[in-house]
DNA sequence: ATGGCCTCGGTTCGAGGA
């Protein structure tokens, strides 16, 4: 089975870009964050007959997570537990024998900002929901726009981003601690190009430069990740007219 | 030097994103 995530940056917008990629790439399950679109108004007839089944959390406007998957689904969780949040962010669903933790993390704004101490805490809720999730599902799947790029290698100029929001070493050490609860970054589990990147901003031809940052992740529990066979980041959506700034990632899992 | 772009709501500009 594949496994996918994309930030689609507005399905309204996007959601024809998601047919395509998706019948093109034939993904098993497809994570998307950034739906912006309140429930009511989920396209959910159109992707039904793509033949998809969809689970949904959204909210106008901003923030929102949907899971596209080619079989049945059980919701498990829409928000993160004892951690009182009005943002669309987290969606968990069950898929066959996988758990797939869906996440949109706090983009943070700038390091010492009021949505900076929102993220690092919105961290640590999530960190103490996948300890217990972990207790109780072996195949576990944490798939999303993290807002974090991991290391250096993952930042076209670590220098100019240095000390940023996005990379800042109490961002960087809260992705570590969800790693060591046992999930791997399953994107270096296997040689990857140098200069793999999964968003890219709009401004400054940045794409076309190649100026980006890897940001979103697939984290796979020790059981799952050795099922994986390989990941990669599919750049073409990104050169697509009209384009989410961020690009699917893609897991191959026996 | 410092912003460049895109999306949304709700009107034509401000907020938020990364």
């Amino acid at each position: 089975m594949r496994l996918a995530t994309w930030n689609v940056n507005s399905l309204r917008v996007r959601l024809e870009q998601v047919l395509a990629w998706s019948a093109e790439a034939h993904p098993a399950v497809l994570a998307l964050q950034e739906t912006k679109m309140a429930d009511d108004v989920f396209p959910a007839e159109a992707l039904n007959e793509a033949g998809w089944q969809v689970e949904f959390a959204g909210q106008a406007a901003y923030n929102g997570v949907a899971v596209l998957a080619d079989g049945p689904m059980e919701r498990l969780a829409d928000a993160l537990p004892g951690f009182d949040d009005e943002q669309q962010r987290l969606l968990t669903v069950k898929i066959r024998d996988l758990v797939l933790v869906n996440v949109y993390v706090p983009n943070g704004q700038a390091v010492g900002a009021d949505k900076y101490a929102y993220k690092l805490d919105w961290l640590a809720a999530l960190k103490n929901y996948l300890r217990d999730l972990l207790k109780e599902h072996e195949q576990v799947a944490v798939a999303g726009d993290f807002n974090i790029a991991p290391e250096d290698r993952d930042v076209h100029d670590p220098k100019a981003w240095e000390g940023s929001v996005l990379v800042s070493e109490q961002e960087r050490a809260a992705f570590k601690a969800l790693c060591e609860l046992g999930l791997a970054d399953s994107f270096r589990l296997f040689d990857q190009p140098e200069q793999s990147y999964s968003w890219w901003d709009y401004r400054q031809a940045a794409f076309r430069r190649n100026r980006g940052l890897r940001i979103d992740h697939i984290l796979m529990s020790q059981t799952l990740a050795k099922r994986c066979k390989g990941v990669h980041i599919d750049v073409a959506p990104r050169a697509w007219p009209r384009p989410s700034d961020h690009t699917p990632v893609v897991a191959e899992i026996d």
